[in-house]
RNA sequence: GGGCAUAUGGCGGAAUGGUAGACGCAGUAGACUCAAAAUCUACCGGAGUAAUCCUUGAAGGUUCAAGUCCUUUUAUGCCCA
């Protein structure tokens, strides 16, 4: 990789020094006393990880280093910096790993969070390691089951027959969510459909709040632009349809309800709740051709777009909920199965695909709006025609919106105004082992009920086959003297819910816990949720800026709207990084065998040359491949700054050129740093660190040097700090300030267009007056030589400390 | 198909609408050395001896001034269908 003999290779042994004293004086501990006292707060929060078998991630790296060079520098600015870090240790990753290596989860989360742990302290992270929590500890899931029950009482839980995806490869039932391109998410296998009986929160019911409240928090606009659109909301009518002779109706949803008079047939999802029963009246080629397309349709590859195909249910008609006319019911493949009501109302000719339906079908295109739709459906505005019926309703003439408020207004039957989600309700519930036993009880007397606080936590009983069952129920059902147990109301026999709860649980408010993590009589001291929330920065990655980002936003409501939680949302600032990719920018995988970890790294740089490397690697919140040249850079940088540290080139005064150079980049410091680029900070650092080696500089300088370097190498600092003859630690430094008076110079360098194109440079004295600095240009050779006649110039512009501009022909 | 990003030297990448290429890597020349490594000095987008001209995926536009703003377009990536 590097050419250079690693002198630095002893940097393991200063940084293993050095991460040991900041252990031993609890450098970056906040005790609770403290936290409670806290005059700044200021909480640094990362995505914790899942502590796979493999260790730390070098992904891990990138949002953790950026991350504690804020809190480091967060910390110098006399903030309390709360910079903390846990496990996310429930879920199918750890049971499935630990089904792999024959271990009990609860013994290999032992073995797998201690590696991680001590990983993270060898990469300097300044978390503070006291405040660890794992949500698979009884003591922290505990609340998570008290939060669960809370939300019960408030109506948010529910338990209904839910559709779900059965993965017959991981065992295991999926949410519509759980599902990437129709297939698990997970293996990529097909998955088949299932309904089940379980557990939703209502997130719908904060669907628009979720939308509305994205304006009072700071987030990149790509990631609310995601919340919104994975919200889905879509404003619209409801049209019934009944089935003649039957009492079924079909519900549509439609955003063009002023067409209501040109549907000429009725179109829905092969997924359609009745589907299965009419089909029972049909031919075989019909049944087997829905039984295939429902096949085909949880394939991954499959695109509805671009079919147009279906078929005539014979046994069935509908009835127009104005005109009473009857019409046909169709199984088409361009309706989509999985959202809102799987039916559309057909409206051929304002409509691209109900047109070609129609097309192929022969069927009525009646324009019920002044158009030619001889060829193709007419989409745009327009007076309505054919668009009346007896005095129910008349919007001849009207144009689509006026229609709309017209429909409205009538208030008819069967037709609704409503808006409809993409999001659905968030499916709450697995069947499986590793997750938190969701505590509630069944009683044939008294229905669900929610176990009493005192019977908190349920503890997941120890299970040694925890291996899910083929038909697919939760392990727990195995376990029938744990299922057995009493209604906590009426005391007679009652059975244990067995599915647990969903890895997004625990996820969902880890957060809080950090700020309170023993305290056994509350998830948090209220007090402490009052000064500490909303978080002051959460970074993670653009993965979890849908799921986990919209449910823990949804989950911190539901806890306000119960009284348990005090601001409206639970960050106020989000952030994210990019992926880091393996060299040549493809990705990291173990079976490609491009793997680096940041134990490799380290091993091989030492700590702070690793995390200045991962932080010069490119843009932050960019994707980058892992590209080494640059760590010969990075290992010449800290070994000039070592050199000079032994003081052969102080000076007793400061250049008024060096000084420039420190306080103009200090200057723009704070809002580089804020910004995280942190690859511009370290290019940054060098250029001051160049121009205080070509002029020298004065120990004091030297040293605000070092405190400005120490958020990204802080071991090396503390070293030279301390050799310097420092008794201090130069992370309980303050950062330094800089001064305005050093970032100017007598005069300045002030670049010279004409017309618009740069010809020359004067050197002009920095207080020149406009007058002054004209009578300067007109001096100089750049005239002569470009032939500039003063009285063919037509205008100047000049920006003193900008540039100068003349204007004219030449 | 829809949404959102991204595109700058040989490479990684900098640039509140105001000197494009900061910083680093690689490269070239020189110093030191018997020699090499390391280190130091200078050069380092293209054309040209030079003056100067050209250059931010492509094409238009706005502006005194565009990598940056607007329109169209191409390629790549991510998310959703």
């Amino acid at each position: 990789m590097s050419s250079i003999k690693n002198e630095w290779a002893y940097s393991q042994e200063i940084a293993s020094k050095w991460q040991s004293e900041w252990e031993h004086n609890s450098l970056y501990t906040v005790s609770q006393e403290k936290l409670k006292n806290a005059k700044n707060p200021y909480y640094v929060l990362v995505e914790f990880p899942y502590p796979s078998g493999e260790g730390l991630h070098i992904g891990h790296t990138r949002p953790y280093t950026g991350m504690d060079v804020v809190a480091r520098y967060k910390r110098m600015k006399g903030f309390d910096v709360l910079y903390p870090i846990g496990f996310d240790s429930f879920g199918v990753s750890a049971e499935r790993y630990s089904l792999k290596i024959g271990k009990t989860p609860q013994k290999m989360l032992e073995i797998t969070t201690k590696k991680f742990t001590d990983q993270l302290k060898m990469m300097g992270y300044s978390f503070d390691y006291s405040r660890i929590i794992k949500t698979s500890d009884p003591s922290f899931y505990k609340w998570t089951q008290w939060m669960f029950i809370q939300f019960y009482k408030q109506g948010l839980a529910y338990k209904s027959p839910l559709e779900m995806f059965w993965c017959d490869e991981c065992k295991m039932s999926l949410t519509h969510e759980d599902l990437e391109k129709g297939a698990c998410e997970r293996c990529k296998n097909p998955v088949e459909r299932r309904v089940k009986e379980q557990w939703n929160l209502k997130i719908t019911q904060y669907a628009d709040e979720l939308i509305d409240d994205l304006k009072k928090v700071d987030y990149p606009s790509r990631i609310s632009t995601e919340q919104i659109n994975w919200i889905g909301k879509n404003t619209g009518f409801s049209v019934d349809f009944k089935v003649k002779n039957s009492s079924i109706i079909i519900k549509t949803f439609t955003t063009r309800v002023d067409t209501i008079f040109g549907v000429s047939f009725i179109a829905i999802a092969p997924e359609f709740m009745y589907t299965k029963k009419w089909l029972e009246d049909e031919n075989n080629d019909t049944k087997d051709w829905c039984k295939q397309l429902i096949k085909e349709r949880l394939d991954p590859t499959f695109c509805a777009d671009k079919k147009i195909n279906g078929k005539k249910l014979n046994s069935i008609v509908c009835i127009h909920p104005i005109t009473g006319k009857e019409l046909p019911v169709f199984i088409a493949d361009y309706v989509i199965g999985n959202y809102g009501t799987k039916a559309v109302m057909g409206v051929p000719a304002h409509d691209d695909r109900d047109y070609k339906f129609a097309d192929f079908f022969q069927l009525e295109i009646l324009p019920i709006i002044e158009s030619d739709t001889s060829s193709e459906a007419w989409t745009k505005d327009g007076r309505h025609i054919n668009s009346s019926y007896k005095n129910i309703l008349d919007i001849n003439g009207l144009n689509i919106e006026e229609s709309k408020k017209k429909i409205s207004s009538s208030k008819l039957e069967g037709i609704e105004e409503t808006t409809q989600y993409k999001l659905q309700d968030w499916g709450f519930a697995r069947q499986r082992y590793w997750g938190e036993p969701i505590p509630m009880v069944y009683c044939e007397k008294c229905g669900w009920e929610p176990l009493p606080i005192d019977q908190l936590p349920l503890i997941l009983p120890p299970m040694t086959d925890y291996k899910p069952t083929e038909e697919g129920d939760s392990p727990l059902a195995k376990m029938t003297d744990w299922v057995k147990t009493s209604c906590p109301k009426c005391k007679g026999y009652a059975e244990r819910e067995t599915d647990t709860m969903p890895t997004w649980a625990g996820s969902s408010w880890y957060f809080m816990r950090y700020l309170d993590n023993n305290n056994d009589k509350e998830f948090v001291a209220e007090s402490i949720l009052k000064k500490w929330l909303p978080v002051s920065v959460y970074n993670g990655g653009m993965e979890h800026t849908t799921r986990h980002l919209l449910y823990s936003r949804f989950w911190y409501k539901a806890m306000k709207d119960g009284g348990s939680v005090f601001s409206d949302e639970p960050y106020t600032k989000r952030t994210f990084n990019g992926l880091i990719l393996a060299e040549g920018g493809i990705k990291m995988s173990k079976s490609l065998g491009n793997t680096i970890s940041p134990e490799d790294l380290v091993s091989q740089y030492g700590t702070d040359i690793s995390r200045l490397y991962i932080l010069f690697l490119g843009d932050f919140e960019q994707s980058t491949a892992l590209e080494s040249s640059s760590i010969v850079g990075l290992t010449r940088f800290l070994q000039k700054v070592e050199r000079f540290s032994r003081g052969e080139k102080f000076v007793e005064k400061n250049s008024s050129k060096v000084s420039m150079v420190f306080h103009t980049i200090l200057k723009s410091f704070n809002d580089k740093l804020e910004g995280h680029k942190f690859n511009v900070l370290v290019a940054n650092l060098m250029e001051i660190f160049n121009s205080i080696e070509r002029e020298g500089c004065n120990k004091k300088m030297f040293e605000d040097f070092l405190k400005i370097l120490s958020p990204f190498a802080p071991h090396f600092t503390e070293e030279l700090w301390h050799n310097l003859g420092n008794e201090t630690f130069i992370s309980k430094e303050n950062f330094p300030l800089y001064i305005e008076k050093y970032t100017r110079v007598n005069s300045y360098i002030l670049p010279i267009q004409i017309n618009g194109k740069l010809r020359g440079n004067i050197e002009i004295d920095i207080d020149a007056d406009e007058e002054k600095i004209k009578a300067t240009v007109l001096n100089s050779s750049i005239i002569e030589r470009h032939n500039i006649v003063s009285s063919k110039i037509k205008k100047w512009i000049i920006l003193p400390n900008k540039i100068v501009n003349i204007i004219g022909e030449f």
